[in-house]
RNA sequence: GGGUAGGUACCGAAGUGGCCAAACGGGGCGGACUGUAAAUCCGCUGGCUUACGCCUUCAGUGGUUCGAAUCCACUCCUGCCCA
């Protein structure tokens, strides 16, 4: 393939490249490129705004290039310093590997696992001597660091900024000495960290990488860029149930959006937005599970939300002995869904009608119920199970 | 090292001896309306309790007091200015 025509394909949907003529220098060299992509396993789940930098460098993979997934196990122990968060909590070595592994797993549902290397960064951050760490911050100055549009934030509004997390550029940067990376994808917020890296290779006297950034994308709020810790998240690994209901909660404006960065095609214009968004919770679900999965939590959803045929839908069981109200609320909602509700916040959403008893609502909490098997009781707007 | 301003619930921010589980705003959650959209309206937002009420919380520890987020002492943490 032409490196024009190979320029153009990978052109598509980057928010900015550095540089388009040496991109196309590279492309035109005739063998296998080495594509860094960093990720700090700081979380066990990637999410879909992972997957927009991941997607860019299946393209590059596509292409007959080698993708260079960087896992970020020591600058993890820093964690980017990007945005408000001032420091982030340093995590065991323990839970690093174990999401480290789980970062691969969910890496490989976008990437062709033939063309990945995977490295860990602590491959050579752990020998480093204290010596050979002093010469490399030697070669940056504080003020060049500084530059870094957060930290200049930080420091305007009279923020701390731990000595250690100017470390975080210097080392995502010699990463790409390390890894003789010839192009490095990120989001847009790496800039400066990519720059970094382009530095050290020039000082060592090879190529500079060529930085590709890609659109940061929007949590599920629209407003904020989509992340963990935000809770605003579409995980790559969550049930197929919940992937496709999170994306159907999403406003119109962020649908467009998700059109263009996650499929990479505009919003359809001629549908009714309800059924671009189906469309879209239908594609993404197919991705990142199966075509038959994505049939079935159609149907599901169609029967529970669009024809309230709470009954036709596949819902958790769930057995108790039966008691009070609240009891049997926070009982259901830790046995059917992991996730625990206090009694007073239980008592509070039968308070404000948010349970349902076969399509009747509870409002008295102190009600002691008598269950039938087959009977559905609904939690909240999302949450239901079906007595066993 | 000196000076100075601070550390309050998810976040921001009031409160400076009792009326404080702690104003207000944001966020979040629930309800109505809808297309699990937007906008709007209403309610909730430490825990336990049927309830009276009880328990834990205002950086930490120890005091003073009938009573402390508020006063005192020491400690830890942060910003700013000076060196």
């Amino acid at each position: 393939m032409q490196a024009d025509e190979a320029l153009h394909i990978l052109k598509q949907g980057a928010a900015q490249i550095i540089s388009e003529p040496e991109l196309r220098e590279k492309l035109a060299l005739g063998r296998p490129l080495r594509v860094k992509l960093g990720a700090d396993p700081t979380s066990p789940d990637l999410h879909l705004g992972h997957t927009i930098a991941l997607r860019k460098l299946r393209q590059f993979q596509d292409l007959g290039h080698t993708a260079v997934l960087i896992v970020g196990d020591y600058t993890a122990m820093i964690g980017d310093p990007s945005g408000r968060s001032a420091t982030r909590p340093q995590l065991s070595r323990e839970q690093v590997l174990a999401n480290a592994e789980t970062y691969r797993a969910q890496a490989v549902k976008v990437l062709d696992p033939e063309r990945t290397e995977l490295v860990y960064n602590g491959a050579w951050f752990a020998k480093m001597s204290f010596e050979e760490i002093m010469r490399l911050n030697s070669r940056v100055t504080l003020q060049q660091m500084l530059q870094r549009e957060d930290f200049r934030a930080r420091i305007d509004q009279q923020q701390p900024i731990h000595a250690h997390e100017i470390q975080y550029p210097i080392m995502q940067g010699w990463d790409s000495v390390m890894v003789r990376a010839d192009v490095e994808l990120g989001g847009t917020d790496q800039l400066f960290n990519i720059l970094v890296g382009r530095d050290f290779q020039k000082q060592e006297n090879t190529a500079p990488q060529v930085v590709l950034l890609t659109p940061i994308l929007e949590g599920l709020d629209g407003v904020k860029k989509m992340s963990k810790s935000l809770g605003n998240y579409v995980g790559v690994n969550d049930d197929a149930t919940e992937m496709f209901g999170k994306l159907m909660s999403i406003s119109d404006e962020l649908m467009a959006r998700y059109y263009m960065l996650l499929l990479g095609r505009p919003l359809p214009a001629e549908l009714h937005p309800l059924e671009a968004k189906k469309q879209l919770g239908l594609e993404i679900v197919r991705t990142y599970h199966s075509p038959g999965a994505a049939e079935k939590v159609l149907q599901e959803w169609n029967a529970r939300f669009s024809e309230k045929r709470l009954s036709a839908a596949d819902l958790p069981e769930f057995s108790t002995p039966g008691g009070d109200a609240v009891s049997i609320v926070a009982a259901a909602y830790a046995q059917a869904f992991g996730m625990t509700k206090s009694r007073t916040e239980a008592r509070r959403l039968i308070e404000q009608g948010s349970v349902q008893l076969d399509g009747v609502k509870l409002s008295d909490a102190k009600a002691t119920l008598t269950l039938q098997p087959g009977q559905v009781l609904r939690l909240d707007k999302t949450r239901a199970v079906k007595i066993a």
